[in-house]
RNA sequence: GCCCUGAUAGUGUAGUCUGGCCUAGCACAUAGCCCUGUCAAGGCUAUAACCCGGGUUCAAAUCCCGGUCAGGGCGCCA
């Protein structure tokens, strides 16, 4: 008997195969197609499992067939019958129950469907709006059910794995004190303290590290996290973070922990085992790629080559700080192409893109002229030129050359799709410098978060010369995307002050925002670190999107409304009133 | 705040570059009829659309201007 029985039905649409023949039973669902020959109807009926074929014979129960005539796609029926083999022809491979239909004797119609406005099938992909406005046909799609299956999986896998580990869930408050640093807070007002607010969390941060201090030694939790910015493919207001932290630990040993969480998910929902994953500092990814998420799907690796060609009459390049190159073997790439490239490095903020093509012999563009013939030899060995190898050069300030070559190594492996979209490549980015420097507000900004621990190496630097300081943090990077980030945190309350001291929170300031944590910190902590790891974009990117709405049950708009609900809305007066608000709405 | 792209029946699209052959094509859906073995059934018939406003022109789905809406990106997102 099946697990799935209740009240109401024996069995779900996709379980019944040829050894429940001759079974009675009754299924439950919404019609999914009907087929009507005249005589013989045949129904296909739907419901989270799966597609049973029902057959409404008129020769043997007249009624049924009569009601069976009207029934029309997304009726909610009720059916009971006998489970017939089918012959040998008429099997249908493509459903498990394809070997067995029901010969229905009762027929009941729970519920009449509206025509619905989108297909509910895989073949039309209705536009975004359609799907947002009516989610809930959207999500009855087979493909839909299927991304909320796989996510459920992978959550699972997770939570085991996190369990299996000593790890305990814990759940942290939605309604947080705001925090000055970092993305714009979703408010709430409090109506029991007029003119005070509550923020949305943007991730349990502080939270986690008081439960270390709380001595809670392993804690994670499926967070949800709020932000109050604008929306892009892959951010939503609110996504769900793996959010995790340890008790006495290196940065080392949280990413074996992490790398064996995600080579579990991956073998046990994908059936695909992962290599051990690469180490790349930071300096290393943005010298080797540009960037510190670097796709390792494909090769085209940057290659600096400021002291080789420096020495040149071209201009752009005898002034320019730094001069990198992308080696393009084996080059196809027309002249139109090639131009296509240099205006996306304009787009992108270069000031153009310079190239050369060796012929085999010699190389030839238009700026070849400028070049000594020595250093052309040079360029040859060095960079190993064959036949129709292309080099593509960008030479500017550092920021900008990275920056825009590390866009053009990704369009020319999407344009010569040198990309395996079955690949799944995982790499640690380490050694991330611990602030950056605010050209617009000349001052300095904490690169990650402002609790992460500086290295023992370079927390001397922190007063003269804060750019050389180094901290333990590691981000997780697949496929170019940035799943997750951590660090070592600050369990000095003394080293916090002059961390915050540096990005321009004085003391008194400090002392008022982040108190209670620093208070926390004066009673003593072990040390620990942790993750926060995006799941959305884990899950969307193991079904092959990069659309987290994909995978997301009720997303919102790109305007961060609800299609569905029409949310956000107006409130009534009374509420705003109780709640001490005024309206005043600036147009 | 800025940039780019798009808007054609219920849904998804063709047509727009190069105005006229568009009385707007196709698929799915919907309604009706035929059909007893189909299976994302088949056949026949029918219903149904050029986002809004202005302009250019003998003539506008098509070109121009303004607006609205949607999507993608930049900024922003520690």
């Amino acid at each position: 008997m099946s697990s799935l029985k209740t009240s109401l039905r024996t069995h779900t649409c996709g379980e019944l195969t040829d050894k429940s023949i001759n079974k009675k039973i009754t299924l439950c669902g919404w019609v999914n197609t009907t087929r009507d020959h005249g005589g013989v109807i045949f129904i296909d009926l739907r419901d989270h499992y799966g597609l049973t074929q029902i057959v409404f014979d008129p020769k043997s129960n007249k009624e049924t067939h009569k009601i069976a005539e009207k029934l029309r796609r997304e009726d909610v029926i009720s059916i009971s019958g006998t489970v017939k083999s089918r012959k040998s022809g008429m099997i249908n491979k493509n459903l498990k129950t394809g070997k067995i239909e029901i010969f229905a004797n009762k027929l009941e119609i729970i519920n009449k469907a509206k025509t619905p406005p989108i297909e509910i099938d895989d073949r039309i992909e209705p536009s975004e709006e359609i799907r947002l406005k009516y989610r809930y046909l959207d999500l009855r799609r087979p493909k839909m059910q299927k991304h909320f299956t796989f996510r459920h999986k992978v959550s699972q896998v997770a939570r085991e794995f996190m369990n299996n580990q000593k790890f305990i869930e814990i759940e942290t408050p939605l309604l947080v004190r705001a925090t000055p640093e970092g993305a714009r807070d979703y408010i709430v007002p409090s109506r029991v303290n007029p003119g005070k607010f509550y923020a949305l969390p943007q991730s349990p941060q502080l939270y986690k590290q008081i439960l270390m201090i709380s001595g809670f030694d392993r804690y994670y939790q499926f967070a949800r996290c709020l932000r109050d910015e604008d929306l892009r493919t892959d951010r939503q207001p609110e996504h769900t973070q793996l959010d995790l932290e340890i008790s006495c630990v290196t940065s080392e040993d949280i990413m074996n922990i992490v790398e064996n969480l995600y080579k579990d998910i991956f073998k046990k929902v994908l059936n695909k085992s992962l290599p051990k994953f690469i180490k790349l500092t930071y300096a290393e990814s943005i010298d080797k790629y540009g960037t510190d998420k670097p796709d390792l799907r494909f090769g085209l690796e940057l290659i600096n080559v400021t002291d080789l060609v420096k020495k040149s009459e071209f201009q752009v390049f005898k002034n320019a700080p730094l001069i990198k190159c992308v080696h393009l073997e084996k080059s196809k790439l027309s002249r139109k192409e090639v131009d296509s490239l240099i205006d996306l490095s304009i787009k992108e903020g270069a000031k153009g893109l310079a190239w050369m093509k060796y012929n085999g012999k010699a190389l030839e563009s238009s700026i070849v002229k400028f070049f000594p013939e020595k250093t052309q030899k040079e360029l040859i060995k060095e960079l190993k030129l064959k036949k129709d190898s292309l080099l593509l050069f960008l030479a500017d300030d550092k920021e900008v050359v990275n920056d825009v070559l590390s866009k053009i190594r990704t369009e020319l492996a999407n344009k010569l799709d040198l990309i395996d979209k079955k690949d799944f490549k995982f790499c640690w980015i380490t050694d991330f410098p611990l602030f950056s420097w605010n050209q617009e507000e000349n001052k300095w900004d904490a690169e990650h978060h402002i609790f992460s621990m500086p290295t023992q190496e370079t927390v001397k630097y922190l007063e003269k010369d804060p750019s050389k300081v180094i901290g333990d943090l590691y981000d997780i990077v697949l496929n170019g995307i940035e799943l997750g980030s951590g660090s070592i945190r600050i369990n000095k309350p003394e080293l916090q002050k002059k961390v915050l001291e540096v990005i321009g929170i004085p003391q008194k300031e400090a002392e008022e925002k982040f108190g209670f944590l620093l208070q926390a910190y004066e009673f003593a902590s072990v040390s620990h670190g942790g993750m926060g790891l995006g799941f959305d974009r884990l899950v969307a990117l193991m079904l092959g999107f990069n659309d987290i709405r994909e995978v997301i049950s009720f997303p919102k708009n790109k305007a961060a409304q609800c299609p569905m609900d029409s949310s956000p809305s107006s409130v009534d007066e009374k509420q705003l009133k109780d709640l001490h608000i005024k309206k005043n709405v600036v147009k």
